[in-house]
RNA sequence: GGUCCCGUAGCUCAGCCGGAUAGAGCAGCCGCCUUCUAAGCGGCAGGUCGCAGGUUCGAAUCCUGCCGGGAUCGCCA
């Protein structure tokens, strides 16, 4: 900002061209220590536009900034940085820019207000959810928490696979249940159906509402009452597995109400992108690599999604006749639109890789080119049980539910650790060591931060009574008494917040908010230590009460921005840890 | 074979819309608890940022091509 205006006054002196345009121009904290507080590349940025050596327009933009009286130093460095320090002051009163934004102390608005639907989880409702869905879940909640707080209107949304194949097991599966809860011996669950425990009390259930009525009958007359009741209950189960981690959807959209009732609504879509030259009959290349021994040369139904830079056109009917899965999925897309979404987030598995760019020209097929889609994809979490990788399958039974997880570590570690890596990156989640060794998660490191910070203010009642957190006396500190190093350093990673929080949303990136609680809990943790070394450097001093109400306004400040940002996080931020 | 993701310290990973001497945790070594929570802190050691080109004043970061690992490729969702 400071440099803009200085590079605005340098034009208008003539001392810069005129028509130099300022793109490009950064100001960031610098790696090392040595090179002041901020550092900016605009010198280097604007030499080739200038027609000017960087080091010339350094020096220009060095005396022009050297009058703000902010800033202590400005120097010229290595091919044209401008290294700017700032006076102590500036950092000072941080504090208590910081206060008095309070709960609303990073929040922009970036969002301005604009709606946004972001869908995630959509497991399928065909058992409670699995240790797997728990990244999607916890990494698109956290966007959406994130999203929210910059500013967007957002509907977190759950896509529920209710018409495939899948439910008709589902239902078959559970009608087998029913039988066994009537008595009969169903022996061992034949193949493909899914022979989860779960699956029991859906049978004691139907057996309970229906009796011995639908025993003896053709699979027409039963199936679709008991997928309905099955679905139901397995919905209510992942509802309950999403509250376990914190989670509740707006909306749940059901894929089957895209076709029920008197309306197709994924035909009137096809027809509408038929109409639009969209949808065409037509032949598909068989597959490269691995021959498909199925494969079938045939004309079908297709959307030119190639139009819209996919790599192929995309089957909307299978051979029998019903939609393919990419069907129903473009006519949803379209209520999103439809709904007034202007933006769209989907956060899906890494199974869904190849799913980006048409799922990118289906909305741009149906919005006509206005609709934003981002797809993220959060690689898969590679389970480890005793140091061996585990595998998981919910067809045979074999698989560690979300609630087995969360019962046994609870939900702050769990939603951390999902958090704390890049949702590119693919996770390994060892439950011994997030079980037995919980204290190398970092949760317990950032959480200690706020605990301790809230420790002072208990530790504090004994020698000031009257400065509490919110008192007078802290809120009207006199900050000039914060001067040492480690205190201005905390300053500094706390001033940074809203730069770190509109970056994250910007990108779609909420592990930044993890990492960077992380070096704020560091920058106090390290100050702390220092204060069991010297005494004089502990924020209670009990000669002094300026001092201890400056450095009381600095800890409310941390515990302020480490809530936050766990609040974001969905994490908890306790009062003591213990 | 196509597409997408990944490759950074012994291990697990940050950093990536170009910026200065590449960071953290764990493991290893040396220190710090009569003292605000040691679930903590400081220090040492550890790197040809997969390889090779290219763009640039400047590349871990952008582009191209390889190599390695993972995911996925009509009639599953």
């Amino acid at each position: 900002m400071r440099i803009v205006a200085a590079l605005e006054a340098l034009k208008s002196e003539g001392k810069l061209p005129a028509d130099l345009t300022l793109v490009g121009i950064e100001a960031a904290p610098p790696r090392g220590p040595n090179h002041g507080d901020v550092a900016s590349n605009a010198a280097m940025v604007l030499a080739k536009s200038a027609r000017m050596k960087p080091r010339d327009i350094a020096e220009a933009l060095t005396d022009k900034l050297r009058s703000d009286p902010e800033i202590a130093r400005v120097e010229v460095a290595g091919p044209g940085f401008l290294n700017i320090t700032f006076v102590p002051a500036f950092w000072q009163q941080a504090v208590a820019r910081i206060r008095t934004a309070g709960v609303d102390y990073g929040r922009t608005d970036l969002g301005r207000g604009e709606r946004v639907n972001v869908e995630y989880v959509s497991a399928n409702p065909t058992g409670p959810m699995h240790v797997g869905h728990c990244r999607g879940a916890v990494v698109g909640d956290t966007l959406a928490n994130l999203l929210a707080f910059v500013g967007y209107d957002v509907t977190r949304e759950y896509y529920i696979n209710d018409a495939g194949g899948q439910v008709d097991m589902l239902a078959r599966s559970a009608y087998l249940r029913y039988r066994e809860a009537l008595g009969e011996d169903i022996g061992v669950i034949p193949d493909g159906f899914y022979p989860g425990d779960y699956l029991k009390p859906v049978g004691t259930a139907l057996a309970e509402k229906y009796g011995p009525s639908l025993l003896g009958k053709p699979e027409v007359d039963w199936l679709g009452q008991v997928r309905i009741f099955a679905l139901d209950m397995m919905m209510s189960l992942i509802r309950d597995d999403l509250a376990q981690l914190g989670i509740a959807h707006d909306v749940f959209f059901s894929e089957r109400s895209l076709m029920a009732g008197n309306r197709d609504i994924v035909a009137e879509t096809i027809a509408t992108l038929r109409d639009e030259g969209h949808v065409y009959q037509g032949r598909l290349e068989p597959p490269k690599g691995e021959v498909n021994p199925d494969w079938e040369d045939r004309e079908q139904t297709l959307f030119r999604s190639t139009a819209f830079g996919d790599d192929a056109d995309r089957a909307l009917l299978k051979s029998d006749g019903t939609y393919t899965y990419f069907a129903p999925d473009i006519a949803y897309h379209k209520t999103k639109w439809e709904r007034g979404f202007k933006h769209i987030i989907d956060v899906v598995g890494a199974d869904h890789a190849g799913y980006k760019k048409r799922l990118q020209a289906a909305v741009a097929a149906v919005s006509g080119g206005k609709g934003k889609i981002d797809v993220i994809f959060c690689q898969l979490v590679k389970l480890f049980k005793d140091g061996q990788p585990f595998k998981m399958s919910k067809r045979a039974g074999t698989f560690i539910t979300v609630r087995d997880v969360v019962d046994e570590v609870g939900r702050d570690p769990v939603r951390f650790m999902m958090l704390y890596r890049k949702n590119d990156s693919p996770l390994d989640f060892d439950l011994a060591k997030v079980i037995e060794q919980s204290k190398e998660n970092p949760v317990f490191y950032v959480q200690m931060a706020h605990a301790r910070a809230k420790s002072v203010f208990r530790n504090v009642a004994e020698v000031f009574p009257d400065l509490t957190e919110t008192s007078r006396g802290v809120i009207d500190a006199d900050l000039t008494l914060l001067t040492d190093a480690g205190e201005l350093d905390m300053v500094k990673k706390l001033a940074f917040f809203p730069e770190l929080i509109e970056g994250a949303a910007r990108a779609h990136e909420p592990h930044r908010i993890a990492f960077y609680l992380y070096e704020v809990a560091s920058s106090f943790h390290g100050h702390w230590a220092r204060g069991n070394e010297t005494p004089q450097l502990r924020y209670i001093q009990a000669d002094n009460k300026a001092i201890t109400a400056a450095r009381l306004a600095l800890v409310a400040v941390h515990a302020q921005v480490l809530a936050t940002g766990l609040a974001i996080l969905g994490v908890g931020a306790p009062q003591e840890l213990r």
